[in-house]
RNA sequence: GGCCCGGUAGCUCAGUUGGUAGAGCAAAGGACUGAAAAUCCUUGUGUCGCCGGUUCGAUUCCGGCCUGGGCCA
């Protein structure tokens, strides 16, 4: 069995699943946070405590080298290697974070083409406009064209390295698939709270973060590496390097941080909400009960 | 007490040579198949500080008042 959490950060889910594991057969808790795979990223990604008993059970935590990129290609496999194991192991599987195209990339068959299977020609987009590269997508590409907005660079480029890499066009590939599942026996649990008290939970959790010492993690994290492209995009990392770099105060960078983690727990919740089948709980409190309603009955059969 | 500059959307500010206003940010909603803590889209009526005057008509001009800041006494 494979119970999903959702729920925007600072929602509760970590605490949540330590209350919930006990539930559960032996089970396997799944990182599904982008940058929780980073290693010696950990209070700006709200990791769990190095001394804290369940970080045996967990993993995808601390894959990657903060100097190397990761995608969700990336974590698909490394999802379904541990998830797999997991399975035959006859054990339950608790999959837990924030990152909502990990978890549908990991769970549903979405298939990501290897460059090898085409040409492996790459695209090169510098030096062109919006509109030229737009240009270029109606051309090869209409159907997805018709869905991506000429705004949309990286996604315009996207499809066309598609194109470019595999000789498919990024429709086709998402036609040929049957948008299922790939595992039985899934369960998925959203967790949408108040807005305003997420919103005042998130600002807390900033502060408390930089008395953790954010701000030394950012400085022994600089000394260490030379940042990848996909790990310096992390909320708290970025501006506590402005901040370092003395292009901002330290107020200045918690209220950005601040505001960027709100603006990303809203989007969170769009995608958990329109891209999932998932039960709808205001409270992580709700989900518990429910959720023991439900072991209950199980273990009564 | 005198002089000067402000008071316009939740915030920072544009603007209207008099015909009741618009950007950025915030906020809300949405998209999402190899950067996703990323990227992108949509949504702007607010006693234009208050009270009078001039005017067909004032947020815009005039007078007074309140209020913030600065300078001079």
């Amino acid at each position: 069995m494979i119970i999903v959490i959702m729920g925007p950060t600072a929602s509760g889910k970590s605490t949540f699943v330590e209350q919930i594991h006990r539930y559960f057969n032996n089970p396997l808790i799944v990182n599904a946070d982008a940058f929780q795979i980073y290693k010696d990223m950990d209070i700006g990604t709200a990791k769990i405590e190095k001394n804290d008993p369940l970080r045996e059970s967990y993993s995808l935590l601390d894959v990657v080298s903060p100097n190397q990129t990761y995608s969700s290609r990336d974590y698909q496999k490394d999802f379904r290697n541990s998830v797999d194991k997991a399975i035959k192991d006859k054990r339950d599987v608790i999959v837990v974070g924030g990152t909502g195209l990990y978890v549908k990339a990991a769970l549903y068959d979405y298939d990501f083409v290897d460059k090898k299977e085409g040409n492996g020609k790459s695209f090169d987009s510098t030096n062109l406009s919006n509109e030229e590269l737009y240009y270029l997508l109606q051309k090869g590409d209409p159907i997805s064209a018709s869905k991506i907005h000429i705004n949309n660079r990286k996604r315009v480029i996207r499809a066309l390295e598609i194109l470019a890499e595999t000789g498919k066009t990024k429709s086709s590939i998402i036609d040929s698939q049957n948008h299922k599942l790939i595992y039985s026996d899934v369960y998925f649990f959203f967790v949408n709270p108040n807005r305003e008290e997420l919103y005042s939970k998130i600002n807390e959790r900033v502060d408390k973060m930089f008395e953790k010492g954010l701000v030394e993690e950012v400085k022994t994290l600089l000394n260490k590496y030379c940042l990848s492209i996909t790990a310096k995009q992390a909320i708290g990392y970025q501006e506590v390097i402005e901040y370092l770099q003395g292009n901002s105060s330290l107020e200045a960078a918690k209220e950005a941080i601040k505001k960027r983690t709100r603006n990303y727990a809203k989007r969170q919740i769009t995608f958990f909400k329109h891209q999932f089948e998932a039960k709808e709980y205001t409270s992580f409190n709700d989900l518990k009960i429910e959720i023991e309603e439900w072991r209950n009955i199980n273990d009564k059969r």
